[in-house]
DNA sequence: TTTATTAATTGTAAAAAAAACACTTATTAT
DNA sequence: ATAATAAGTGTTTTTTTTACAATTAATAAA
């Protein structure tokens, strides 16, 4: 078989920010890490890719190795390819940030790792470079909320107005009007009212939501405003 | 040295994809292939990762090799990690898309390579996934370019507004009404009127205008909304 | 020198979207 | 009964966006 003569071979690994919401704050999925070297150091979920598999199926590998969940959504962050990122031998990674309802990942964790959720805001020093994978992740994920309906990834089927509220202001780190916020939720039509209340978080109850998915996949590229002042986003 | 045992070291390449501007039509930079198999087929730019280089680095060389230029606008795209991707041997490519002033690039040509200019709706048959790579920038700079001053990038230093005008047709493929296309881009600042006209392209000639390069750098992750109708936008 | 041609320049009014703002309601606990 | 808590809901003002056409500067032609 021909090949490319005298080029370098590079490990490539695949690394996960894996988001999660809890109903109050925006939280992270963080293991300790296995291997040799920085063992026992907190790190993103990660490995490499196989000789058979390309990035999106390694990604769904490692994210079902670790939470037990298939068909989460994910998408590319971006590559690192920094020549002493990883100390050991050089290794390129390609990021993913993966957005999961908290409460299904309870339900199937692996307990070969030792995991555990942060809260975004106090997490704990990470390896190599996987604090800026974060910080980027955290960016990406904010820059695309703005327009694009992607928190609702992020909560369980059905959900109330105040929760989705504090996702985005938890997300947003800010608070908004909630007159102006469900009215402009409400005019993208993705959700679709409920009959029954949450009366866990209040004495009134708050009606629940559910997605409606026939729009929602339609809607997804769609340009919503969603969030007040935008033009101060960076 | 410790090493990750036993796991697939994988070829990494950078390929770029080069848009610059005539004046009238958004163009792409392509080469012909000098490797062997495919030899002479069109295809982007691109080169292997050095064993000291990181991507940015790498790029910028690649982008020099075939340009001359130096400190040109450049962004990771995405990494394409599809297994059969280039048949002759399993390589991951990292994709980077640059815009460039073309007339800059006229003055600093590499005859080394076979390149050729190509109007972006009439290319032709590209190597690989060089085609998909094409159509992700082009997505990606359409998006970026309704938010964020970046077509400037592809412009010379002196420009006029129906120039500018025509590149913003040009890559969202409609027209504008001229008034709100000038107070538009007016309004962002970033235009500094010259006293000097280009009398190329009309008798009465269009005032020159150049880019206020403190606002830019101040201002390029604005969010500025610089065309009509962005939520048809994908 | 007049006139025709061409493309650049400029303003206003209407419509739509976003923002600011506060009271009423349902329920539970006292 | 009443107090406390959080949910739900409308209107006005402001800002932004859109639609729309006449005038101007320069050259070329008559």
């Amino acid at each position: 078989m021909v090949r490319y003569q005298k080029q370098t071979r590079i490990l490539v690994a695949l690394d996960c920010i894996i988001f999660g919401f809890d109903g109050a704050n925006l939280k992270l999925l963080l293991v300790q890490r296995g291997l040799e070297y920085e063992k026992g150091k907190w790190s993103l979920m990660g490995g490499f890719v196989q000789k058979d598999e390309n990035f999106d199926k390694g990604t769904a590998r490692i994210l079902k190795e670790l939470t037990g969940l298939e068909g989460v959504y994910m998408e590319q962050l971006f590559a690192f390819g920094d020549v002493n990122r990883d100390p050991i031998e050089r290794t390129v990674s390609v990021a993913y940030f993966a957005l999961i309802d908290i409460h299904q990942y309870e339900k199937q964790i692996n307990a070969d790792y030792h995991a555990e959720w942060f809260p975004i805001k106090n997490t704990p020093k990470l390896i190599f470079d996987h604090q800026k994978m974060v910080d980027m992740a955290k960016e990406k994920l904010r820059y695309k909320a703005a327009f694009h309906p992607i928190l609702f990834e992020l909560l369980p089927e059905k959900f109330t107005l105040p929760q989705l509220q504090s996702l985005y202001e938890g997300i947003f780190d800010s608070q908004f009007d909630k007159r102006n916020f469900s009215r402009k939720l409400q005019s993208t039509k993705l959700l679709i009212k409920q009959k029954d209340k949450d009366k866990e978080s209040s004495k009134k109850g708050a009606y629940y939501y559910k997605l409606d998915k026939r729009r929602y996949a339609a809607n997804f590229h769609a340009f919503l405003n969603l969030i007040p002042n935008p033009g101060n986003l960076k």
